[in-house]
DNA sequence: AAACTGACGTGAT
DNA sequence: CATCACGCCAGTT
């Protein structure tokens, strides 16, 4: 399905810029991208994602950037990001919340009390390498 | 344009 | 543990 020519002559514009990636664009690239990355059955937390993904502090940022995941579902595992206190940031009794700790259950990762020990399930964290401490 | 609103985080009380 | 105050900042009102 070819739905649009690369290279219309002039017959597409006046102006046919490369169109430079918005500032937003390659920030939300770069946070996808990162998220991407979070081993199944482990978990970041929106300020790490930030950091890693070259935003420190943003992680405000984090957080509307996978909300926009949610109705265009995309195959980022944006489960797997939780806030700092190891707990599920969507609002509590949100279907997203449910399914989110669905997801990360199916993982094998437990939650205690609503929240996940970011001691054991932490994206490089609790033991380096080692897969799960247990 | 000013105010409000968050999938946030951290430090102080 | 619960609140509050800030710092941060993009999208809505």
């Amino acid at each position: 399905m070819a739905r649009r020519r690369p290279d219309s002559p002039a017959a597409a514009g006046p102006r046919e810029q490369p169109l430079a990636p918005s500032e937003s664009d390659l920030a939300r690239r770069a946070i996808l991208d990162t998220v991407a990355r979070i081993p199944s059955g482990r978990v970041a937390t929106y300020s790490q994602i930030a950091w890693l993904a070259g935003y420190p502090g943003r992680a405000r940022l984090v957080g509307r950037v996978l909300g926009g995941l949610l109705e265009a579902g995309a195959n980022t595992p944006w489960h797997r990001v939780i806030n700092a206190a190891g707990q599920i940031s969507l609002p509590t009794f949100s279907e997203a919340h449910r399914e989110q700790k669905r997801r990360l259950r199916a993982e094998g990762v437990v939650f205690a009390n609503e929240r996940v020990s970011l001691r054991r399930y932490g994206w490089q964290a609790g033991g380096g390498e080692s897969p799960l401490i247990d």
